[in-house]
DNA sequence: TTGCTTGCAAATGATTTGCACTGCT
DNA sequence: AGCAGTGCAAATCATTTGCAAGCAA
């Protein structure tokens, strides 16, 4: 069993922990097998799937836990055509990251640019929004394609 | 009163009416004055602002001709935070852009990048799907920040 | 005890749909 | 006539909320 698979590092908890505190909310046992099955996962969930992880937890408590944690910024929610949204852990308990998403399935997964890349992009988005009269707080970026398992004619 | 002001292009109008007519769908009153509100707005919008610009039109229906127009491929629907999803004109009845997203008040307007970044940016994009497997459609930047009447501290 | 948490059941609200009617073609 | 389009009212369904009971400090 792996250090993930035996549950989110006890780093990440921690981190988790003290942003709860901070709000006077407490780290329990449910909160903590929703983070364990972000970690576990490394990709973003929509509700049903966070709720076969987290045996037992009931439906309503997870919506409550998920905007608890979001409000603690321990957790980011996404939203994009899919019927349920996706939820994954807050970028800065992870690291900078964007999206693949699958136009086909769904399914989600994460990607990073080069830091090289990500820098000028950056440099070009703040300057573009400044020049509109925004003050940008954050970007992100989407890809949509098909994943390998839905592209068309795999088999040989 | 201005040619978007008294509706959009003429051109526009017949692209829409062409892509409404190849699925058999008719370009009707309604839906030109959604497409005229799309054209004068020129920035991603609700749907309960698009019914104060489509005097008399139900809720419903806009609901159903936006369903059908995004069928058609000229309407794109966009998700967000908000309570209700913003609609735009699809890509390519206007150009390739990207949305500055006010965080305080929801308001989405649209930006264009330089075409050298984006064009290097759409090869760095690319690659980066590929080599995870994904056969890449097209994709999306948001920039998220405060607009100009958001920002904290304006009057002096 | 006090108050945060939880599960269950009921409420909410954006979006969708059933149906009967109007209006092109 | 025949069928796409429309308004109205009712239905859907993800998400939220009220409430009574459980549990930790």
């Amino acid at each position: 069993m792996t250090a993930a698979a035996n549950g989110a590092g006890a780093e990440l908890h921690r981190l988790v922990g003290e942003r709860l505190g901070e709000r006077d909310q407490r780290y329990t046992a449910s909160r903590r097998q929703i983070i364990d099955a972000f970690a576990v996962l490394a990709r973003p969930v929509t509700l049903p799937e966070l709720l076969t992880r987290a045996k037992g937890l009931a439906q309503s408590s997870a919506y409550r836990n998920l905007a608890v944690l979001e409000e603690a910024g321990a957790v980011r929610r996404l939203l994009h055509g899919a019927d349920h949204a996706h939820y994954e852990l807050a970028e800065d308990l992870t690291e900078h990251h964007h999206h693949l998403i699958c136009v086909e399935c769904g399914l989600i997964r994460d990607i990073t640019l080069g830091s090289t890349l990500e820098r000028s992009l950056d440099n070009a988005l703040d300057g573009v929004a400044s020049a509109e009269g925004f003050t940008p707080t954050h970007h992100a970026i989407d890809i949509y394609g098909r994943c390998a398992d839905c592209v068309p004619g795999p088999p040989a």
